[in-house]
DNA sequence: TTGCTCCTCACGTCACGTGAGGTGGC
DNA sequence: TTGCTCCTCACGTCACGTGAGGTGGC
């Protein structure tokens, strides 16, 4: 019943072009159904028309070739509907993260002129309830989003209030090698009760810090970094220590990323103007 | 004022890998403030992390090096971001499409179900009003969303009614070449007035066709393709002649897609059953 | 027989990443 | 002096596209 198709009739019923076809069957993604052992010409069947639609829609949304094969390789409808539709999900989660880094870059090239201010201050150490574990960079919205709830959920069963605004220590690995230890932390005065398993007492340390409050999405904080960053070191107060950040406004106060108000502390050796 | 950074330390700055910083330099995109003569090492500035987190910034959206180096040699601030806007413009609408694939990839697999069916007609001659142009198959959905506007707006003024669903011919060129002559067709009875310039008097040809009715946007069109075209081959009734598309419920008629109904017509030589 | 289709190499493209093997700076 | 940083090749990767040069089928 399937009819048999030369490669130049498959590639224009299925929109694959002819040099697709024949890398897909090099690499065995998709063999011709016969080919002529005296040719080489290949032959195609119209039953491999659905796979090539597949394989061709699949493909104009950037599905690896290597993942790609291993749909074609299950068997079992539902279990191959799954991996499909996984990839569907992740795809269209990276499709709204390309959306917001695009309307982003709008803003950030429509309104270019917005500068920072950049102040100085020595905290003292303070007491507060934390987590703390080793996160991958890729990995620190989801962290953080799990995180925090955790951290004010304790002090809501604890019956206790922060005392400041919660915050997160950031090790420099973790900027520089996309790994490090991170300390998530909500400041407790250190009366407060005992407190649940998973979270740790945790003395935030005292330190000299320039301090930038950056408004807006966390995905914006590159350019704030850059612009703190650079006025630390051309004034060379640059010093080794955690990065922190503390939340003024966040995703537990608004929805809206562009209400949400985030200091960035730079650690530095001295305030200038001061002894070193 | 501007301190220099080895490229270890401009790296951790902009989260540009050192790799990536010395093909930048490779190739002219972005140079070392310095280069030592007797080590080649390189020095960078604080002053080029603002350009280094522009690149990384239109890198992470996929911006290509050629279109990223003419943006940075544009000196005016105005042109420039004129530039860069529209690159956003052009990728959030690919974005858009991307996300249609998805979506409608989704609906596929989740309901891959969907049987079509095939009838075969035998068409008389229909005059008709019509627009004839060469078109690339990249442009045929804007092409369309004005043509069809031009047609049934030159039916108001001349107060004549159409006599049947509006259709389009596609030549054969168009699906393999991917240019081909497309005409847009409303039929009309021959007395009706003069047609308004621009647009021609057609007389849509008779043919004998495979007709099958695509229920949905305009992008899932393939499948419908693909499985027509298979039985088709599959019956051996293939012939040359002009793929044909009459649109019975289409944007002008709905804004919801998923509403649209196209008639997908494949022209055979004979109906299965007749005299060849 | 013409001309269209199909074949197989070999190499190019894009934007880097991955080592190898070696030197420089603090 | 140690070990971390930086250097330059050369080659690999991903998914094909682009010819060159030649054969096959109708």
């Amino acid at each position: 019943m399937a009819a048999s198709l030369s490669i130049g009739e498959f590639s224009r019923l299925t929109h694959l072009s002819v040099k697709t076809l024949r890398y897909y069957h090099d690499i065995g993604l998709m063999l011709p159904a016969s080919v002529d052992p005296a040719t080489g010409y290949r032959r195609y069947t119209t039953g491999q028309i659905d796979t090539a639609l597949l394989i061709r829609r699949l493909r104009d949304i950037d599905m690896p070739l290597a993942e790609l094969r291993s749909v074609l390789d299950t068997a079992d409808d539902n279990t191959r509907a799954a991996a499909i539709v996984g990839y569907l999900d992740r795809m269209e989660r990276r499709l709204v993260d390309a959306q917001h880094a695009v309307r982003s870059l709008r803003d950030l090239v429509l309104d270019g002129t917005r500068a920072i201010t950049i102040e100085y201050r020595t905290t003292i150490a303070t007491p507060s309830i934390a987590r703390i574990a080793v996160v991958q960079r890729d990995d620190i919205t989801p962290w953080c989003a799990e995180t925090y709830p955790l951290l004010y959920g304790a002090l809501g069963l604890a019956q206790a209030a922060p005392i400041g605004p919660g915050g997160a220590l950031y090790d420099a690995d973790f900027f520089e090698a996309g790994e490090g230890q991170v300390v998530a932390f909500v400041p407790l005065s250190a009366e407060a009760q005992a407190v649940p398993a998973g979270l740790d007492r945790f003395e935030v340390p005292a330190a000299t810090l320039a301090v930038a409050t950056h408004v807006g999405p966390f995905e914006e904080l590159d350019r704030t970094y850059g612009l703190l960053g650079r006025s630390v070191i051309d004034r060379s107060l640059a010093t080794t220590g955690s990065i922190r950040e503390y939340y003024l406004m966040s995703p537990g106060d608004t929805d809206d990323p562009a209400q949400f108000r985030t200091e960035v502390c730079w650690p530095i050796h001295h305030q200038p103007g001061e002894e070193p």
